[in-house]
This record gives C-alpha cells, structure tokens and sequence, in this order.
RNA sequence: GCCCCGAUGGUGUAGUGGCCUAUCAUGCAGCCCUGUCGAGGCUGCGACCCGGGUUCAAAUCCCGGUCGGGGCGCCA
C-alpha cells in the first residue's frame, strides 16, 4: 500500500522488473552506501522490502538537494522521486557471465528525512567482524544487517506457523498473567517485586494458569509469552526472560500432547522450507563469508523417536557415561545420546521423583529399579532440551500429596488447587522454547542471536 | 554458586619486557577521478579498561578493581 513517503516499496519495483520501465515514483529508505563526488551520484536505497540504486545527476533536481544528499552519511533515510530506468551493466571479469537485468531510479526530485551520525557504531554492510556485545549494544542497528533482519523474520514466520497449526488442531490462544503471588512450581528463583503493598513476583511459567483455564472448559489453549527465571545462570542458551510457546488439552495423556508437538514442529519446518528460503538463503549468505557451513531445513519426519529415561539412562551408561538411575540427564550426556539421536526426539517417563508436584503418573509403571516413573517428558534437538511437558495429575488428592513429598504447602496452592476440586478432565501440555526452537532452524549459536533485545544476568537495557 | 579465559582507534584485529612515535582491515575527514556498483587513487584522523606495583625500560610481568566471554550446575 502507498503511504504519504513512498508510492512502491522497493521491493515492488524489483518484482515489477521490465514492466515498471519508465513508471514514475517515489521511495523511502536507508542510504547503504552514496558513492560519487563529481556531477553524478549513486544511492544504494535499502527499505524493508530490498535494495535499488537511485542515480542522481546534476542538473535533473535541484542543486540544492543534489549537494545535500550527495554529502549525506551512510545510513541517514531519504526518500527519492523519479522513474524507474534498466541500470547499465557493471563490468564483469572476461568470460563471466552476464549479469542478470538490474533496475534503479533515475532521481528528479530528493528529500534528506534524518542524518545518521558518524561513525557508524556497527557497519551495516562493513567486512569486519563484531562482538556480540557491541552487536546487543547497537542492536537498532544491528537488525539493519541482511541477515539479522531474516532472522528476526523468521522468527516472526515461526510464531505464525505454529499459531496457524495449534489453531487448526483447535487450541485458543490464552493470556496468563505475568504478576502472581506466590511461586507458580517451586524450584527455581522468582524475581520479586511490590505490587502496590503487596509482596509479588514475574511469573516463571503459564503453568498453573494454563491448567485452570482447561479445568474451566476452554478445552484446549496455548499461549506464546514471556517466562521469567532468576537464575544466575551464563550460557549460550539461557535468558533469564524468555518467550515460551505453551499448550494444555483436556482429554489427552503425554503421547497424545507429544503428537501435537511434533505435527507442530513439522508443520513449521514445512512452511519455511516452502515459503521462507530466501530467508534461509540471506542467513546462509552471511555464514558463508563467516567460514561456517551453510544450515539446512531438512524437514524432520514425524513421529519423533521416543527414548524413554530408562533407555537413555542405559544408552550414556553404554556411551562411558557417568550417571545412574534417578540423575538428571545433563547437557554432557545428552552429547553421549545426540551421537545416536542428532535431531529432534522425545525422553518420555521419566521418575516421578524429578518431576514437579503437577506430573501425572500412573501407579504401577515402575522404572528398572522399581521406582515409580511419571507421564512427564523432554522434546530434545542434539544436546539441547526444546520442551518439557507431561500429563498433568488431574486428582485433588493425589496433586496434594505431591506437593507435601516435595516440601511444598498445600495452603499456598488453594488457587490452584481448588480448580481441581469441581470435576477435573485429565489434561496434558508443554512449554515450547521459542528462542531455542530458532537456534536450531537458523543455526545461532546463542539464543541471544535470536532474541532481539535479551535479558540475562548481566544485561537489562537496551 | 563453581571453574577457566579475555580487555589495543568507531568496529574487528596484530603484538609474549627495549625493534611501539603500536600492525592490518574497515570506518571517518578532505582532495582527485568516475555510469559507479565490494568503485578506484592520494592525503590525513583515530586506540593500549581503571588503580597500584616490579623494572633502567611495561600494551607486554605481578596485585586489586571494573567490564566482558566461555564452560558447569539448573532449566525452556
């Protein structure tokens, strides 16, 4: 749609190609690059949509705004009129071949709109590297880098795609509050804050509330929102706030809840390998000239492998591993289990024991060494956990007796117990890292590539 | 919370006690040239994190601080 600084996007004019010869109009962009000091001028435009060159001569507009944009800084936006013209051929080395048709703008009239200062902080099309630091510092600027700016979009692709899915399987988004009272699952550390008078805190998780709106009869829900952790911890892929993709559905058990993960999963990494490759391509680009191999979408097939606790307790064993029954399965193990399971798989029934107080587990299904085992379980990609999730214990009774095996109150769940009290459907979910889901579709090394303004233990601003 | 590592122009780097008036690239400023296109040519600008110590001599070694990076634990 035209707006009051741009008739076309630039992105428009490159589709048009051959047919927009000629067409008068106007654009709006970031300058890359002003080369020429003499009679003549090139802009490289940049607006969210692509890239063309303007060409300015002397004596086509005014002189006025010739020496003013002509003298402008990298980066300061302007917005051009003219007529889309074939832009002559760059020489190319003998015996290459020809390049393809380019267009560009010859200018007739121009508009400085803002003046970037110099220097630049970080170069937009600079060949040189930059810390990730001064990245997250300049991060305005850094999203202006081609395949930054594709990352970000994919992300927003990824969020659609697994919102149209849920949706198509019948999920309804929810919205669970950020600001609770009391700790939503024990465990790990809440960041307190005042709610007026009284004691509260950033909520970890939509846990408890996912679950109440499903006892409450909406069935099936997901929400995609902002968790907060106050662990101290300092890694490529933990953030102290991050945005976690959550579902809970009534009438369904672990296996049930995993096959709406992996369809979900598939779906997404189907779409973007339909629709999204030039996306893939910008990124690969980068990488490239980075010396690193370029990613590809391979499209995971479904159903995922399912190694239950028991068996990846034996698989590390067998691998040299240190661990025993009843450990948790940390990131080193996992190395020992991604030899055999690169991609996505499922560890389902792990004990009871590990699992917080709203695990489901059925008695009877015991472990090897005869402890009770539980319906939670991980969604792993190599060593990295995606997801944890489980069936949820639907019986009032025995969710109480959880909590007070695990040192919890039962007085200080009444909110969430109560729910339970009135006719339970026996309900299952997970909790989706979305962040993490993109390191492994992009090849990001950090979640902090993924996450455009990111909060971890040592960073609050921008 | 534990362990390891690092800090040099705006950015990314070279540098292992004297060869450092500190390298290279990129950037920035100026000039020249040019339908350029990774434009080109020339000239210039710009840095050793802070404080203390060792030494005839410290970007370099030691101590403390600050900031940052990596790994682990815990988790998504």
């Amino acid at each position: 749609m035209p707006t009051t600084y741009r008739s076309h996007t630039i992105g428009q004019i490159i589709a048009g190609g051959e047919d927009m010869v000629g067409e008068e109009v106007t654009i709006a962009g970031f300058a890359e690059s002003v080369r020429g000091r003499g009679g003549i001028c090139f802009v490289t435009l940049r607006d969210g949509t692509g890239k063309i060159q303007a060409f300015l001569k002397r004596g086509s507009l005014d002189d006025e705004s010739f020496e003013t944009v002509q003298n402008s800084s990298r980066e300061s936006t302007m917005m051009f009129r003219g007529s889309v013209a074939r832009k002559r051929p760059p020489k190319t080395p003998e015996g290459a071949p020809p390049p393809p048709k380019e267009y560009e703008v010859t200018v007739s009239a121009a508009e400085l709109l803002a003046t970037a200062q110099t220097p630049l902080p970080v170069g937009v099309v600079d060949d040189v590297n930059v810390g990730l630091d001064t990245r997250l510092d300049n991060r305005h600027l850094d999203v202006r880098r081609s395949h930054v700016n594709a990352m970000f979009i994919l992300r927003s692709k990824v969020l659609q795609y697994g919102r149209e899915h849920l949706i198509e399987e019948g999920f309804n988004e929810m919205n669970s509050p950020k600001i609770i009272a009391s700790a939503s699952e024990g465990g790990t550390n809440l960041f307190p804050m005042m709610y007026f008078d009284t004691p509260a805190f950033l909520s970890q998780s939509p846990q408890l509330y996912k679950q109440l709106a499903v006892l409450g009869g909406l069935e099936r829900v997901f929400e995609i929102g902002p968790a907060f952790r106050a662990e101290k911890h300092d890694t490529y892929r933990h953030l102290n706030e991050f945005v976690s993709f959550d579902i809970e559905a009534a009438w369904c058990d672990d296996e049930d809840v995993m096959g709406v993960l992996e369809r979900m999963i598939h779906s997404i990494w189907k779409s973007v390998s339909e629709k999204d490759g030039h996306l893939i391509e910008t990124i690969n680009h980068y990488r490239t000239t980075q010396g690193l191999e370029p990613v590809k979408v391979e499209i995971p097939e479904v159903p995922f492998p399912r190694i239950s606790y028991d068996e990846a307790i034996d698989i590390v064993k067998s691998g040299g591993g240190q661990i025993e029954w009843g450990d948790d399965i940390e990131s080193h193990h996992c190395d020992l289990i991604a030899e055999k399971y690169p991609g996505f798989h499922f560890i389902p029934r792990w004990p009871m024991s590990m699992k917080p107080f709203y695990i489901h587990h059925k008695e009877g299904e015991l472990g090897t060494t005869g402890q009770q085992l539980s319906r939670g379980f991980d969604l792993n990609y190599g060593r990295d956990e995606m997801t944890s999730g489980g069936q949820r214990e639907h019986r009032v009774e025995v969710l109480e007796q959880n909590l007070l095996n695990m040192d919890l109150d039962p007085k200080d769940f009444t909110f969430y117990t109560d729910g339970f009290r009135y006719g339970a459907p026996p309900h299952a979910g997970w909790g989706l890292g979305v962040a993490r889901l993109l390191m492994v579709l992009t090849g990001a090394g950090n979640v902090r590539e993924v996450v455009l303004f990111p909060r971890d233990r040592s960073r609050v601003t921008p």
